[in-house]
DNA sequence: AGTCATCATGTAATCGGTTACACCTTCTTT
DNA sequence: AAAGAAGGTGTAACCGATTACATGATGACT
């Protein structure tokens, strides 16, 4: 609490009767310093807790060792578990984060860019809020992350003509597996509740979907398809309207996280059973119904190695910013946990 | 990603054949400055896309709008809930967030705070991972800690004697207030599966239950305490064991979410009914068991709000350092959903 | 007309480090 | 004994901003 003034090198030179250049030279194990100097300067350093300015480092330096984490919703696992990724190989690499939650808010992204830029960090980790050439705004913010000089890595959202490395999923892949799966199970009449279909992670899964039914030789109806936005609340909604048909389909695939628990929330209020009147197959696991033994089959896509790749993916750009972009695919798993069968009346 | 050179305020003040100060003063409408010649500097700030350099910045401001946030496990939700919290209030406040996840290990907590005070940052909110004066390491990092003139705000784990701000919740009255209730829906015989007795917040939570309950003419029995860490795991298999009596208790308060979730893996795998079988209420809401629509009665506090009040107490701190100590306490709402109740058979 | 605000701008020190370069010793080597 | 290499340290410029202080206009007031 009650420290008194902050020790800087040239204190500590003083102190030792070198100049401030040979305290450096001990810090930084750089050049050549009498062992003697050495042990006195050390000795001063940890009598006094000197302890480095990274500002003036970094300023000097003309670099620093953080890096700019934009995600668009902590509070969504998704992105908590990227995150955990992330801090944990930033930890590896000794590099600092430095975190925006954009609560997938354009202005607020800016500002994070801003920020971020002016800080000097090696790179940004982005998962961008929207698919931004559908907007105005959106291409403005997307001008002007090109004029930056800062690496970035794109999670989870890509988008076309973009010049940045990124971190992805099989989205159409995973989704024409779903498909397949249903089918599999015996399912024939499949309904999915999509994602916003104006991003084009939402609208690959619908296609990949609609795909895998086609080649399973199924049709999927026009009346079976619930276009929703990847969140809760909507797929809540549109769940509600599902379930209510008075002829149910046999099978819904839901497109995220969000999305599923939506409908297992309408499930649950319907009063239905998930394995007898409906089945189910989610993009993303909810790791809380495997903990709560609730059966639920889906694609699992390993959201911690996402974000350890982001980092992985910066640091290559760092080091050779002249490479070729690179895109990193995560690989997904099929877990079939039972509920994607439904047993026929 | 292909900028040229990046511009610095000498550059600026070059093209608009000026000096370094009158940019400055531009930069932050400081100073008089004509308007002509403002409108000039601008012009080029604005051309050559000048952003100013926050370490140069920082460094001879001497300080930085920048706060730390070390926290023991992003994973759980506890924590990403505080997170969100702190991540909307530092937007809020303009400031930038570093952050430390620490998986509850001393030296990665030490490194953190290095790391923080060399960026010297405005201030730290610090999740502790252990009560520090348990161990000498633990000592030793406490010492250390001491010696730093970072303000810290500490979350959640208060220790004693400390000289720091704290945000912490009620953690005897919250469970003193679980017995109560526990009694009050008709429970005679009640069990406790307990945090990490090593931490305050562990005992805390142990002492208010068992004054609950005497208060409420009920002995808790000593079978009936399993002492466990606040991990799911151990919770699992202390449940497990619990569950395996031939008679069981009426109900069971577990400490925090993880040993929630773990009972509750326990109860689904018995394949027992809460609320016929055993009654139970928990320390921490489980949203995603409100979502699933799962009755789970608990102790509610609000986690979001401890973050958004820990960046206030810092905000506070550093305005006014000499002010004394602050604690603030989160107020709980006990939720019942009915799992505290137990039809008796 | 002289004095004094007010406006406008520049100079140079400063923040706390890094580092190229210069200089002086001392020890090897031939 | 001279030359060169290696060890040890200091000087001063630099990174990119801020800011106290100085200086020179311009206009207003007495």
């Amino acid at each position: 609490m009650m420290t008194g003034k902050i020790i800087t090198i040239k204190d500590v030179a003083e102190m030792a009767g070198v100049s401030k250049a040979t305290v450096s030279r001990v810090m930084n194990n750089s050049g050549y310093v009498a062992a003697e100097t050495r042990r006195k300067i050390e000795n001063i350093m940890e009598t006094y807790h000197y302890v480095p300015s990274a500002l003036a480092v970094n300023l000097s330096r003309q670099e620093t060792k953080t890096v700019g984490v934009v995600i668009p919703e902590i509070g969504n696992t998704f992105y908590s578990d990227i995150l955990h990724g992330i801090t944990q190989a930033a930890d590896e690499q000794d590099l600092s984060l430095v975190l925006f939650d954009t609560q997938d808010n354009l202005e607020k992204e800016e500002r994070a860019f801003r920020l971020l830029q002016q800080q000097k960090v090696r790179g940004i980790i982005l998962g961008p809020s929207v698919d931004y050439p559908e907007t105005p705004e959106g291409r403005a913010l997307l001008a002007k992350l090109r004029e930056y000089s800062v690496p970035i890595v794109i999670i989870d959202r890509d988008f076309e003509n973009m010049p940045w490395d990124a971190v992805l999923y099989e989205n159409y892949q995973c989704s024409y597996q779903a498909a397949l799966e249903l089918y599999k199970a015996g399912n024939r009449r499949l309904a999915i509740i999509t994602g916003d279909m104006t991003l084009k992670i939402g609208r690959e899964r619908f296609e990949g979907f609609r795909k895998g039914a086609a080649d399973c030789g199924l049709q999927l109806e026009e009346r079976d398809i619930y276009y929703g936005n990847f969140l809760m609340k909507k797929s809540y909604e549109l769940s509600m309207k599902l379930l209510s048909e008075e002829k149910l389909p046999d099978a819904v695939y839901t497109c995220n996280n969000m999305t599923s628990l939506g409908f297992m929330k309408a499930v649950k209020e319907k009063g239905l059973q998930i394995g007898k009147d409906i089945a189910v197959i989610g993009n993303d696991r909810i790791e809380m119904l495997d903990i709560l033994g609730i059966p639920f089959s889906c694609v699992y896509r390993d959201n911690y190695e996402m974000g350890r790749m982001a980092l992985r993916l910066l640091q290559e750009r760092v080091k050779y910013p002249e490479k070729a972009r690179s895109i990193h695919m995560i690989p997904y798993q099929v877990k079939l946990k039972g509920s994607e069968k439904r047993k026929k009346k």
